[in-house]
DNA sequence: ACATCCCGCCAAGGG
DNA sequence: CCCTTGGCGGGATGT
């Protein structure tokens, strides 16, 4: 109820006023704190001295004043604020918002150095994108959903979820329990990271924002802007929307981290991360918050922008591409010429790319930290937190899938094409519609209040089926279930795709050595509500626990046994990874070729679709060596690879039981992925690629080609939602038959394939994920993951945030928490829910102490699974 | 004593 | 060579 008025609420609000958050910072401002005001004044100027001198003893001078000004005036926070102030949340795409830094340096009276912190955050979450030299055009948050949607996408493509928890565990058994397990989790780990070597990845860009400085190009992989985009990853990949300090910084810190070194360098990444978290809670994105652990508290922070959207779905839907197709021809050509700069730095790139002087160095470093961890024959490394090199590559693979996915739904937008299954329009149209519905949190407000772009372009076709069909009621709700559900991005002004550049850290297999504990060790959590308030009563849900090691590992052990047999070596993996690279560029060029017909018309506006970027590293992985591989090779490479780690999954026994029921066949549903990849083959000898596949993996995606593959993952993810709020012993079978049941329209083995291809989506999604990647070797989440999804929806239901502020949105439903939740947070998203949220921050200007946010957990009744909490975890503002 | 994180040195890269 | 970027870590400031 409540959340259900919230939002509500928030959408009126949203419609009569226009959700625009840098107003109601400017609002807040001007009418709150007088803190702010003071400060303001000293920026702009000088008026004269308020009562903002409090610290200043006496203040001769204005300016004497403000160096007395204490520290906190001078807070990068603060600084972020009045620099957001200056520019509208959502400019008019018409107009160049240009920012001139000198002159943002100039009128802030603050030091360039400062501004270049805040461009960068901004830059990773492409509300700002460097034009030239000096200069930046301002997006505000025209971007940001998508660009959320895909960090999420990313974050959980490299299992950011899993490491989490697989640090949080360490951290934990060190704690605790020393010794044992964690010897037995450390083997385990080792060997997964042994195969799965998790590449760390550069900066996502999205399809318009590309770097456009060519001076940019070479740095895209500093740190400050990566850091920041996983940063968000993490929060987005986590069930409780919490991410301590330390767990983010070892896991920033490139999964190894040495021991010896640590210290230091972890002193320097939570350096790092407070600056980025200043700008992140200027923008609203996140709170600061204390964890409470048996131990003590630990200061983490909590993620309270929007929730919601899709995961790369969105992006095909904003991918409306449409628009950004029809925009030009050329420009999609100069985009595949950009993707392959990027993607190659040199031409020679297919055999080895050519790093960035800066990658290099990260990859010296980080591979050093590596050799040291790794040093030790066995060393321990966390299962979960590493992939193994293997995974590496699926990650990369999948990324490019999400890719292909986008064009694909391009392709079909425009193309018309589609075959698809009612069913599988139904799910499109479900995904599709969301965008709308999800609008309900900024983006969708952000169209409604400037329509002029996005709207018409990407929808047009795909739209209007949509809304044909089911459309209120689909669109309401994905809404719901929208952290699980795909949501489409409301804007569509990107492409859909985005380009994603891996660090050459991933070099080794066995990337992750498992860091020492450091004292910081967080344990994993329970919440427990601290206020009494927990919410209704459910309560208690588990954040998620860890599986024990013990447990775990047998599984894990399987797994990566199953998974290194099917991955056929690593050599395999090297393989792949060259033609992907290989493949990445030609696929570009096939997408553009098929769009360029489309899109005949278009404007030239649009900049490129989508560029991939894989990193360079990834081909120095192992191996190295690489041969090029046509695209076709590549792809069934893939593919197979794919098929296989699903297969090993099944075989891991985690949770056979979904794929099972849900589908025989479906299973090579997963093929998803492997779909998106088809389609790029389709284009050149597309056909016979899919062909092959369609027999050989799936015959699904024959009889349901891209369209239905595509959504697939959007209806899945739907369903899963609802199942998780099943209790999880329910939960498997229930699941497929709500699934079933919502896919009723058309029964069509497509729909199957679908429906197996959302429980593995699904699980993805869900924190827990132990499932969702197909090739995640790992391990102990293996166990999880029939569980997982549960396991993470009750977490997710089980969890409460309150919010100090009046909004809200913390009441949890009992018996569909995770929905109530999710609808709650987009609401939060929304207007209203911000506008309290700011306001509490706003009063409390540079201190912030927005809102204190408490998030229980109850006991959480329902894990069977082995994960089970372990410890508690409280979160509470940190205000005091 | 510890958490935060500002400041600004200084290197890298581009022109 | 100069200027823009921005990594990085000392050490000040807040709690």
């Amino acid at each position: 109820m409540g959340p259900l008025t919230t939002p509500k609420k928030g959408r009126e609000v949203s419609s009569v006023d226009p959700w625009t958050p840098t107003s109601n910072l400017k609002m807040l401002i001007s009418a709150a704190s007088p803190d702010i005001r003071n400060r303001e004044k000293e920026l702009c100027m000088d008026n004269d001295e308020q009562e903002g001198l409090e610290s200043t003893q006496d203040t001769e001078n204005g300016e004497e004043s403000e160096k007395m000004v204490s520290r906190k005036e001078k807070s990068l926070g603060l600084l972020c604020h009045k620099f957001l102030a200056r520019y509208p949340d959502y400019p008019d795409p018409a107009l160049k918002n240009d920012i001139c830094l000198d002159d943002v340096a100039t009128e802030l009276n603050v030091e360039r150095r400062r501004i270049y912190d805040i461009m960068n955050v901004l830059e990773s979450l492409h509300m700002v994108s460097r034009s030239a030299k000096n200069r930046y055009t301002w997006h505000g948050q025209t971007k940001l959903a998508q660009t959320l949607a895909i960090l999420k996408k990313v974050g959980k493509d490299h299992r950011y979820d899993q490491q989490m928890q697989h640090i949080r565990q360490r951290l934990l058994d060190k704690e605790f329990d020393f010794d044992e397990e964690e010897k037995e989790n450390e083997e385990v780990v080792d060997l997964d990271n042994g195969e799965r070597g998790q590449k760390e990845l550069f900066f996502v860009e999205l399809p318009g924002v590309e770097f456009k400085a060519a001076s940019v190009n070479s740095r895209k992989d500093k740190s400050l802007r990566v850091m920041s985009q996983k940063f968000v990853m993490l929060f987005l990949v986590s069930n409780p929307r919490v991410v301590s300090l330390d767990v983010a910084a070892k896991i920033l810190i490139g999964e190894d981290q040495g021991a010896d070194q640590d210290k230091n360098k972890f002193k320097t990444k939570v350096r790092r991360l407070y600056d980025i978290a200043n700008v992140l809670r200027s923008l609203k994105l996140i709170e600061k918050v204390h964890v409470t652990e048996e131990r003590g508290r630990k200061p983490a922070f909590e993620w309270v922008g929007p929730e919601d959207f899709p995961q790369v779905n969105d992006l095909d839907s904003c991918p409306s591409g449409c628009p950004s197709k029809t925009k030009s021809v050329l420009e999609s050509r100069a985009s595949v010429d950009n993707c392959a700069k990027n993607l190659f730095s040199s031409p020679e790139a297919k055999r080895s790319f050519t790093r960035h002087p800066s990658l290099i160095k990260l990859a010296k470093s980080i591979q050093d930290d590596r050799r040291k961890v790794n040093s030790a024959p066995s060393s321990p490394v966390k299962s979960a937190l590493n992939d193994s090199s293997g995974t590496d590559f699926p990650n990369k693979m999948a990324q490019l899938a999400a890719i292909c996915k986008i064009e694909l739904d391009q392709e079909s937008v425009s193309g018309v094409e589609d075959p698809k299954p009612a069913a599988a329009e139904a799910d499109a149209a479900a995904v599709r519609l969301q965008p709308v519905s999800s609008s309900s949190m900024k983006p969708p407000q952000a169209l409604l209040l400037t329509p002029t772009q996005e709207p018409g372009v990407n929808t047009t076709v795909h739209l209007t089926p949509l809304a044909s069909k089911p459309t209120s009621s689909v669109a309401y709700v994905p809404a719901q279930c929208s952290p699980l559900i795909p949501v489409l991005l409301p804007q569509q002004q990107g492409s859909g795709s985005y380009t994603v550049y891996l660090p050459a850290s991933s070099l080794r297999p066995n990337p992750l050595a498992r860091p020492q504990p450091t004292s910081l060790a967080v344990r994993s959590m329970t919440f427990e509500d601290k206020t009494g308030q927990s919410p209704t009563g459910q309560p208690t849900a588990k954040s998620q626990q860890v599986s024990r090691p013990s447990e775990v590992s047998p599984l894990a052990s399987k797994r990566l046994r199953s998974d290194s047999a099917s991955d056929s070596s690593p050599s395999k993996a090297k393989r792949s990874d060259p033609n992907l690279k290989d493949s990445s560029p030609k696929l570009c060029e096939i997408l553009q070729a098929r769009l360029k017909p489309r899109l005949s018309n278009q404007l030239s506006s649009r900049p490129s679709p989508r560029a991939l970027h894989l990193d360079p590293e990834f081909v120095n992985t192992p191996g190295a060596a690489v041969a090029n591989q046509t695209l076709e090779q590549s792809l069934e490479t893939f593919l197979d690879r794919e098929d296989k780690t699903v297969n090993s999954d099944g075989e891991a026994g985690l949770t056979p039981l979904r794929a099972v029921h849900l589908v025989p066949g479906p299973l090579h549903t997963e093929t998803l992925v492997p779909a998106g990849y088809l389609i790029p083959i389709s284009q050149q000898s597309l056909a016979s690629y899919r062909e092959t596949q369609g027999s050989g993996g799936d015959s699904n995606k024959a009889s349901t080609p891209t369209c239905s593959i595509y959504q697939t993952p959007t209806s899945g993810s739907r369903p899963a939602l609802t199942q998780e709020i099943t209790p999880t012993g329910l939960r498997l079978h229930r699941p497929t038959a709500t699934q079933q049941a919502h896919h009723l329209h058309s029964p069509s083995p497509a729909i199957l394939n679908f429906t197996l291809q959302n429980l593995g989506l699904i699980s993805n999604p869900s924190p827990g994920n132990t499932f969702a990647a197909p090739q995640t070797p790992e391990h102990a989440d293996a166990l999880r993951s029939p569980l997982s999804s549960s396991l993470s929806l009750q977490q997710k239901g089980v969890v409460f945030l309150k919010t100090v502020s009046p909004v809200p949105v913390q009441q949890s439903l009992s018996a569909q928490p995770l929905t109530l939740i999710n609808l709650q947070q987009p609401l939060m998203a929304t207007p209203k829910g911000t506008g309290l949220s700011q306001h509490s921050f706003f009063n409390t200007p540079v201190s912030i102490q927005p809102l204190a946010a408490v998030v229980t957990t109850g006991g959480h009744p329902t894990t069977k699974p082995v994960y089970i909490p372990q410890r508690k975890l409280d979160v509470t503002t940190e205000d005091s």
